[in-house]
DNA sequence: ATGGATGCAAAGCGTTTGCATACAG
DNA sequence: CTGTATGCAAACGCTTTGCATCCAT
């Protein structure tokens, strides 16, 4: 996408410490396309970056779209919007799709990982693994391919819902 | 549209070479469920595995919606629910989103291989690396996860995208 | 014969967008 | 002030589904 911005370190196996906070750290983005860092825009990257879970778009909606407190409301097309613009400036990522939804997580300030998905419970499991990103490089170049990043998702079943007796995961099994 | 295949399957991860045609692979799927084998979904098997490029629904459907001397049309409907039939068989299954659409490709008779995304002309090109299963299979086991199977997209931009000057590929081909 | 399958059209659903209004810079 | 951004609701685009009819077994 954008040519500009994202001064990510080329070997993201580590992370620089985060100096910025993900709210200045989009004011910056947004200063570069000439936009601005609205109290809306401001909000959500606040709800956003309040924990490090993984979410969707409908959990933000439903958190901001109702009267607050502390932020004010957020209409849903405004997140839907602003989202996107957190993905441009490397704040967030989509991980995965789960019940048709795209899953994102922080792309700021966290260590590259990947993620296992239990098809029992459909529960999002981070890993992380150096060994992985170090083929890719390798694999890419030797394709003449210029790799930006990755989207790992590795099926199966999860620990929990593998012990057979006992209780399991229930989140979201149908049948 | 002319993903790079290499037919170099010789590994170990290669599959148990085919000795059972598509569709008489799915049609013992589906008596396993007492479901039947019509001609609509022979029709789709046959026009899915004709050849061995990456499609979508809409493909299919545009391709079977009009009346065809031989196979006879097929309305949107039935492809739709033939396409997660045949996932469920393990004769297909989906590699990619692009577009908003899912994007499938035979998981029946090819050997495994994951696919680079560019993000500039969206094409998607298979690569091959036993590396990858195998550092899979071994992380997997240290987090006590039984891994099926996984999805890996490798995103950046393709060689002929990268070279600056001359033409590039189009974006969105269709047909 | 008969329970599963098809086609059609309508409904679903997450996401996007047109437009009038409201602000950040 | 001026060009952006927001909210609302309608529009979208892919996929699913209700229902009457059809057909594989």
């Amino acid at each position: 996408m954008g040519p500009i911005v994202n001064e990510t370190a080329t070997n993201e196996l580590a992370r620089q410490e985060v100096t910025v906070s993900p709210v200045e750290k989009f004011r910056e983005f947004l200063a570069t396309r000439r936009m601005r860092l609205t109290q809306e825009r401001e909000t959500i990257v606040r709800e956003i970056f309040a924990d490090h879970e993984h979410f969707d778009s409908d959990q933000i909606v439903s958190r901001l779209t109702q009267p607050r407190r502390d932020g004010g409301r957020v209409s849903r097309a405004t997140v839907y919007r602003t989202l996107r613009e957190l993905e441009k400036a490397g704040l967030i990522r989509k991980v995965a799709r789960s019940n048709d939804r795209e899953v994102y997580e922080h792309d700021y300030g966290y260590p590259q990982h990947d993620h296992f998905i239990c098809e029992k419970c459909s529960q999002l499991v981070e890993f992380r693994n150096d060994e992985i990103s170090t083929v890719l490089e390798r694999v890419s170049a030797e394709y003449g391919f210029r790799m930006k990043g990755h989207r790992l998702e590795v099926h199966g079943i999860c620990d929990a819902c593998a012990r057979p007796p006992a209780r399991r995961h229930r989140k979201l099994d149908m049948i």
